[in-house]
DNA sequence: AATTAATTGAAGTATTCATTTGAATAGACT
DNA sequence: AGTCTATTCAAATGAATACTTCAATTAATT
């Protein structure tokens, strides 16, 4: 006879926990309903059951994963702080959660998947969870440019900024994670973006 | 009676310019057979028929295209100007060709496509054509900081670089293309890249 | 005319995957 | 014990996708 030494979850808890972790490691397209049942060891069929389709329960995963992320993005995404010392926090934030292989960086990973090949429920995600983000990070540029530049320049920094952090998730993937110094990545990449602007800044004023 | 002005170029031929062009657009993973053959009216058993497979026709075209862009390249990657120059025309260079949707950008967007989801050749095309390329941007941030950076941080930079050039295709796809100034992207790419290299040496050095 | 090359339409083969079904099971409640 | 309900399961379904092969026809070459 077996005695379980703790209960396990119950299914439906099992698979929303499982596909927040497979969606972030694969992608919405690249997952498969099974990977997700063979992670939590469920029936193929629970996932219907339980959630009525792949796409409703990958939705699902968001509000969970942006509930946990809640807290953090409050201290995150202020605007009164000084300017420089807020790219310097979301810049170590993007990093590190994308770096993390634990629940808070799931999100983070999501959304670079959306942003590199959106998925059928783009649009929805995006005006529900991406939507504010990107309007803080623009606006934050502008505060550290002194807000001297034109619309344009801004929409190409904000391109400039995001291309890697999008990208970082591929980019680790082709290396052992230890082969990175997370800190020394967080303190060139926020000098690479700091002497950016400031450069398209002085040439602009010329 | 029909009276034709000029021949039609041979199948053979047909396939292997409208593959180049339907690859770039595409990408190897999301191309049919079938895309390719409808492009230039040939039979779909065409492609097997020439080139053996899809993956050799593939493999076909970057030979192609790489002979094309093989003038072009010869002035582009030339280590005798001064590095702020060839900076330049390297980002321009890139810029214009992603922009480009005549047949000097293929090979431009066919590289930004493996670099973003290798194919099946992947390993192949990067020893064959891209590893070279890699290694003159490599020297050339050398060049651009002074030579000061240790390894890591020239591999940083040299993700950021990167990363903005290879989104690009994806990037333009949400836009209309005369939404952007290319002159002003190359302009603030250029100064964004160089600001931020010279940024990173100068807190190094402190 | 005979041989070889190129082209074609259709069928073949294989794979992948989300979803459904219907039976089996377990637990709660009467 | 028996009934009811929610859950779990293996298997099947249905639909889509796409590369490749084949046998037959047509065109070109020798």
């Amino acid at each position: 006879m077996d005695t379980y030494v703790y209960a396990r979850q119950n299914t439906k808890t099992r698979i929303l926990i499982a596909a927040s972790r497979v969606f972030s490691e694969k992608g919405y397209e690249n997952t498969t309903v099974q990977d997700i049942c063979t992670a939590c060891d469920a029936n193929i069929a629970a996932v219907n059951y339980h959630y009525k389709s792949k796409e409703n329960l990958y939705q699902t995963v968001w509000t969970h994963l942006y509930r946990i992320n809640e807290e953090v993005n409050k201290e995150l995404f202020r605007d009164d702080l000084n300017p420089e010392l807020q790219l310097r926090q979301f810049v170590s934030n993007r990093i590190k959660s994308t770096m993390d292989e634990g629940e808070l960086g799931y999100l983070s990973k999501l959304i670079s998947y959306e942003l590199n090949s959106p998925s059928s429920s783009y649009e929805y995600l995006f005006e529900t969870y991406i939507e504010e983000r990107c309007n803080w990070i623009l606006n934050l540029i502008n505060r550290l440019s002194g807000k001297t530049l034109p619309e344009s320049s801004l929409a190409h920094i904000f391109f400039f900024i995001n291309s890697p952090i999008i990208r970082l998730n591929d980019h680790l993937a082709n290396k052992a994670t230890n082969d990175i110094d997370e800190d020394e990545m967080i303190e060139n990449m926020y000098n690479y973006i700091l002497g950016g602007i400031k450069h398209i800044c002085s040439t602009r004023t010329k």
